[in-house]
DNA sequence: CTGATGACAGTAC
DNA sequence: AGTACTGCCATCA
């Protein structure tokens, strides 16, 4: 591992700490990265992640409380997961940030 | 090193 | 409300 944590390693390491049910945003996890403004670096790096990956990539979600797969299919496996785990998605197909995201409890909350 | 890229975010219409 | 454009910033060629 690298002697400083990459923004890649930041980014895994708090999407490795989304309990079950909650979710996180792109920007969110930038912000905690230390590199706000990095959302979409973050998108990259979960594209990177393999579909057996040990991470919880799927709780991560953009601002508007939508899933932002990158492929046709992957965004209805990714809903049914997280609707799996308790979460609520509106008709438009949106989940409740307020309830549903999650801060790490080493972080401030607005 | 420069330019292009992108699983976003915010603002404008 | 939904669509379009711009801004941001870490990777990749």
């Amino acid at each position: 591992m690298p002697a400083s944590p990459s923004f890649r390693e930041q980014v895994l390491a708090l999407v490795a700490q989304i309990p079950s049910g909650r979710v996180m945003t792109y920007g969110q996890l930038a912000l905690l990265a230390g590199h706000p403004g990095a959302a979409r670096q973050v998108g990259s790096v979960l594209r990177g992640l393999p579909g057996d990956s040990d991470l919880p990539w799927q709780r991560v979600v953009n601002a508007q409380g939508r899933v932002s797969t990158y492929r046709v299919g992957l965004g209805e496996w990714q809903r049914s997961l997280l609707e799996a785990e308790g979460l609520s998605f509106s008709a438009a197909g949106q989940l409740d940030l307020v309830a549903a995201q999650w801060w790490p409890s080493d972080s401030a909350r607005p």
